[in-house]
DNA sequence: GCCAACGTTGGC
DNA sequence: GCCAACGTTGGC
């Protein structure tokens, strides 16, 4: 089992919206970074990942759940670009913020860090026990 | 295949 | 609102 992070802009598609969803999920759509893509095709439903809001929030503020593998994106014709379904887990009961990751010398890998124009990223199993630590949220 | 130009993202 | 970093595009 794989951790991931999702990175959204709360004003565009927010942890509001995700667990609005409920237990169907939402497709993660619209990403056209083939990177980003990339980890979205090795993703297998159960895996587990972090929403995190950018721009005004900076902040981890819940933690989803794969629950379908990448398929086509609905939203182009284009068939170089896929994506997985996520489904909102359960959200933090305190949000992580940047300035603490980056305060943390335990996550001073993470991707978040090192570049933080990626929008789905990997995150190590140590990097995820963590930041859930800090966000006094069950793993 | 290289590289300059451009567009987008996200932190500050 | 600005700017740095990065990815993509297109001309050569």
């Amino acid at each position: 089992m794989a951790y991931w992070l999702f990175k959204s802009e709360p004003s565009t598609w927010g942890w509001d919206d995700q667990t609005a969803k409920g237990s169907a999920g939402e497709e993660w759509d619209g990403v056209r970074n083939y990177q980003a893509r990339n980890f979205m095709r090795e993703m297998k439903a159960g895996d587990l990942g972090f929403f995190y809001h950018s721009q005004t929030e900076k902040s981890v503020v819940g933690i989803v759940e794969v629950c379908a593998q990448a398929h086509p994106d609905s939203t182009t014709d284009d068939d170089r670009w896929d994506c997985v379904d996520i489904k909102a887990v359960r959200p933090f009961v305190r949000p992580v913020a940047l300035d603490q990751i980056k305060a943390d010398e335990r996550l001073a890998d993470m991707v978040l860090v090192k570049n933080s124009r990626l929008s789905v990223q990997p995150v190590s199993q140590d990097q995820w026990l963590v930041i859930c630590a800090l966000g006094q949220t069950t793993p």
